[in-house]
DNA sequence: CCCTAAGCGAGACGGTACGTCAGGTCTTCGG
DNA sequence: CCGAAGACCTGACGTACCGTCTCGCTTAGGG
């Protein structure tokens, strides 16, 4: 979010709210043709149209801005109903990974996230604005197979807010690393490997 | 590596080895200072005690050597025989949390990650230098696994290769995500959790 | 003089005319404390307790309202009969030092008349406000010097004022070269050997 | 001058002599293009063809390179040998009004003047490389006058002093207060007015 | 034993981007 | 219509690093 939502003063010319978009839009674009190390506040602004003041009214600095700009980006993501567990986990791994081909997210992502190991108050941002708003991906799914019957009904609310965050983790986490890291394409193939292994595993531990 | 292994000419005076060390040394203790975005080559040529020329004589820019100057730490992983793979593998998990603990690894692997995006022959450094090493722990864990009989023999070494390059994402994927995204703590109960679910899920998909 | 003047029409709330006074007076407050070329317009309308809006509609700009500013000082000069052309002739050199002394005076008139000379209009203004109304200085002395006996009555009514124009140049610049560009005192001492040779070259040219 | 002249060391890349030159030329074209208050280190850095680094790295500022860029102007000026104490007097003058009509010092000299009654080291800066200098020229004419037996030789030597430094600030003052202040111009008949004026002082006061 | 080629520290060089500041304009609200 | 407030675009500021270069000086090996 931009700062302008926390504005209470109302006296003065009110902030254009055309140029928080334009801002951001402009933000995805620049990241798309410079990639993130060679986005700069100037570019962002031109292409804008819009003075570079502007943008350090309602950002302290690239780390926020781009954070800001590529958030919306994972609110694309949804869980549609395929039938199965397995199919919806494969179903949104797929997505996950073609959302990490474009190259916004692709170089934006890790950038920001290595900027937040110095800088505690963007971590937060980026928690905000990107992890924990993704976790409903998770919990959508298993209540999902609940209804179905794949999984049972837990108990012990915070045992299973404990496995959510780690089934979280494990899913995104492995995402990233073999896109960005090993730099393999996830394709139905691994995202079909993949779920057998993290189905099994979730079925098998309560068994176990 | 550093360029200088590559040097074929032989007249002239040699590069001081002792200059690589120290730049090395240097380049880890501004990470510690400054992490990533913040380390210049002006500075590690001072803290070094060298000059900006001599930095660049050896490395082409700031993600070549910073991606030396970290690789090395990732040796010193091991896999210390626990007993069980299922300790083995708790145990690497936290050593490998332990080393992203360090606030040289932290900063610099996501950015030159972050940078690998863009420049793919500091993708295959990357790739060189610290991933492709470190999938010998897992190839290390199976044999392991193999011998005392906890894991079947694959026949199929195709197949067995692909299910170690899954291994090796998942475990370093979840651990990196739930370290510098989540930016949760990797304990030995989160460690253990994990342990089960990979465990369950490699056993239970064979069986499935 | 503000554009207040100009004003014509009728209609509407009336410009306040405490808010002229305020904001000359917030200028030269800015000049003795930053000088001229640090003063801004937004320090003057912070110190005058006014928006920028009300300066911009009252001046053109920086040069034209520091003008007005000080315009007004240089009104405090006078010719006090002292007894003998020589005596009024140092009389006033001491006051025009004393004013030249002053910060707001010492800052601003060199600034603006180096403004002037790419500025037209602004020239002139200068000329309005500040020269042409000083030289009644030297009007009035030669015609108590006349009435004196001290000097003749000329007849030549143009030589007679293409000489005060001479008189005038030579004793403000004098002046002012001495205090701004040479950087010495104009003392008693200074004032008197420059009077003696100012009259005895009116005397003697005109014996000549 | 630059700051280059005072540098010690003897190690490093040794500063461009050409930069230092290129600059100080370019300097001058942007004064008579823009003028002082619009003349920009940037648009003398472009014109030099140069960086805007290498300007701040030998000048503190734009007021210390204009004085350095004007100073040598005012080296042209010289006393030729026209005959008479007259003759040399009003030909200075004429040679003055000649530099002073010229834009890059008519806009320059009086900013810097204005600027330095803020700045001790700019005011000394002047002082050292531009009125110190050109006393020489009343010391000379005096001199050569001596030899004429236009004038009597001094005796008292700090006296002679004293009536020199006045006849510097007579001359300079009225004929840069003519110029830039009355705006009105200085040809041969004003000058020899002034001249008349100038000389029938001098000699009328000693007699008086 | 010197010659020659390369390495070395130092620091200036032309650049690019930074984040800030002032100028002057425009847009809101309230008087 | 005025006035305060403050956002807006523009353009310059002075600084920090970049990666390259030019110095004068080692420091080897090969002739």
């Amino acid at each position: 979010m931009s700062d302008s939502d926390l504005r209470a003063g109302r006296t003065g010319r009110p902030r254009s709210p055309a140029a928080d978009a334009a801002i951001l839009e402009a933000t995805r674009a620049s990241l798309v043709d410079l990639g993130w190390s060679k986005l700069t506040m100037g570019d962002v602004a031109a292409r804008a149209g819009v003075a570079k003041t502007t943008l350090y009214r309602r950002w302290a600095g690239k780390n926020e801005l781009v954070v800001d700009a590529v958030a919306v980006l994972f609110d694309e993501l949804e869980l549609p109903d395929r039938g199965s567990l397995a199919a919806d986990v494969q179903g949104v791994v797929l997505q996950f990974a073609a959302l990490l081909e474009r190259p916004e997210t692709r170089t934006a992502l890790m950038a920001v996230v290595a900027e937040s190991t110095r800088d505690e108050s963007l971590r937060l941002r980026i928690r905000d604005s990107i992890v924990e708003r993704q976790k409903r991906l998770v919990l959508e799914g298993r209540l999902r197979a609940q209804r179905r019957g794949e999984l049972p009904v837990e108990t012990d609310a915070s045992a299973a807010d404990r496995t959510a965050d780690l089934i979280f983790d494990v899913i995104a986490g492995a995402v990233v690393h073999r896109m960005l890291v090993s730099a393999e394409p996830v394709d139905a193939d691994w995202a079909g490997r993949f779920t057998v292994l993290l189905l099994s595993g979730l079925t098998g531990a309560r068994a176990g």
